[in-house]
DNA sequence: GCCTGTTGGTGTATCGTTTTACCGGCGCTC
DNA sequence: GAGCGCCGGTAAAACGATACACCAACAGGC
């Protein structure tokens, strides 16, 4: 049915090893004219390598694993789809993988994704203990860790591309601030991961600096289930904000540790009978998105 | 590295050709007892079928091509997990490919996946024309179209997996209408597809039928580039809102033909200073979303 | 004249699975 | 007792690309 690297062979006039080499970069020793002939073959005939019998033989393929937590989730949508944009340039395609939070899912997939011979996953995981992935690691799938830092009980040698959380928290913070905000609260889940502990602790150095009264700061953090997916976290958002303010006094701008809590505090807010951006967050936009995208790997 | 189907083979006491016999079920004629031994072999030794080499043999893939306009629109992520889940299920798995509206990139996504063998492709595309699938049909790719009421110029062989326009419209239409709305707006981009030819037919046989006058009914088009984006979308149902609000009799609900536009809408009534679900669209609750999934096929 | 090195390639085994053809042994029938 | 069919498998040839070993032809050195 396809063109395969026999025919193209057959139409050069030379033996499939030459087409071979060419394909992959091997014209050292090879004359200029035999380069040309054996290429003008491949676009003639419209041939692509098969990728089955590259790998079988190669072992490798061109593909990554990009396991994120849901994809339904608009931060990760948007980061699958930049992904995808940059690893399409690079002739990698890209395996969709949600792990919805779940341990067993991640290592399911993982197992998946080494039988099938993708030995690259970008991981982007915010389970409290990853140490599963500790066997793949060892087997030599190369994993990169995306927006979570390292921390106690991750495998040593796992590479971590993140965010930087603490400067983050304080750019969000320092905007309030500067906007005459002086009552101030922070909207977390549970702080079960570095990320929102240094997320937490920015936003409290800032407001510390900043010579705020302890009393006009309000941290939440709720305690709910290990495990909360992203409506969870939406939810959460939404009972905080209301919460927040119905209270004495009330705070006049939040900081959510990321988007889907954003957006509750957002419904939150206008479950009050609020306006956000207006009564609350006064700002020059409405509401504002910024961990800034820093690199920390090693 | 992995185990082989010939280790297998070797730790059962039997052929290679019998383990691949149990693999897929062509086991009418073998001893149970043959059987148990070869799959507690395989339970032992942890083996998984190499499907490279099971796709260079047989031409097939258990493999999905997903083709979307992008999947950081949220209505794309969460269909694309929903897809990822059943997928799964099936052994499936997902390759994802965002063709970000463009003919010549989704025609290069469905060269791209025919030379990976992948040859089930859902395609999720709004375009004008999708004459570039016809080559593909031809080769004997299998091609589901979904959120696509087939048009004059579609391939006739496409099969549609889509909402019913019509009847989702009607719904909205009446929600509106039984909260007790009068002066109604449906918002769009260009009506360049059936879908949203039938939408805005749908709205409009609605007020139609409930006497609304037709000066009570305004109907935004916009006019604007033939491949806006997304964001685009957004930003078109901002201003049209904008737009419509200031006029003398403004709408006091909304229809919009997707979550974008609806997004945009929102996003507009805040910047007149109206309160989406109270001083717009007053409801139960603040929006509805509510294009009923039923399916048309053949 | 013999050895060596370079040039420009080619032949062939190999990756792991599926599939088609085939096989020996047994029981049954006529 | 020759022939036939069934039972429970096995042997071996693919699939398409890659990589390693090898090769013929020729030039140059001594």
């Amino acid at each position: 049915m396809a063109v395969t690297i026999q025919e193209v062979a057959r139409a050069a006039n030379v033996s499939p090893s030459t087409v071979s080499n060419v394909l992959n970069g091997r014209d050292s020793r090879m004359l200029p004219e035999t380069k040309v002939r054996v290429e003008q073959a491949i676009a003639q005939l419209g041939y692509r390598p098969n990728r089955a019998a590259r790998q079988l033989r190669t072992g490798r393929i061109q593909m990554l694993g990009l396991v994120v937590p849901s994809v339904a989730n608009p931060f990760w949508g948007t980061f699958a789809q930049l992904v995808e944009s940059v690893a399409l340039r690079s002739g990698f395609r890209v395996l969709l993988c949600n792990s919805e939070r779940d341990p067993q899912r991640e290592a399911e997939y993982l197992e998946e994704l080494w039988a099938d011979g993708v030995s690259s996953v970008l991981l982007c995981s915010s389970l409290p203990s990853i140490s599963h992935v500790q066997p793949f690691l060892e087997r030599g799938m190369t994993i990169v860790a995306f927006d979570r830092t390292s921390q106690l009980g991750d495998p040593p040698s796992l590479t971590n591309v993140s965010v930087d959380n603490s400067l983050g928290a304080q750019l969000a913070t320092s905007h309030l601030l500067e906007l005459g905000h002086r009552r101030l609260a922070f909207v977390s889940g549970r702080v079960h991961s570095v990320n929102r502990k240094e997320r937490l602790d920015g936003f409290l150095s800032t407001v510390d600096r900043a010579g705020i009264a302890a009393n006009e700061v309000l941290v939440w953090k709720d305690s709910g289930s290990g495990r909360a997916g992203d409506l969870d976290a939406a939810e959460v958002g939404r009972a905080a904000a209301r919460e927040l303010l119905s209270r004495p006094c009330p705070p006049t701008a939040f900081v959510a540790t990321n988007d889907m809590f954003a957006i509750g505090v957002c419904a939150g807010v206008r479950d009050a009978g609020l306006r956000v951006g207006a009564d609350v967050g006064r700002s020059s936009g409405s509401t504002t998105s910024c961990w800034p995208i820093s690199l920390s790997r090693r």
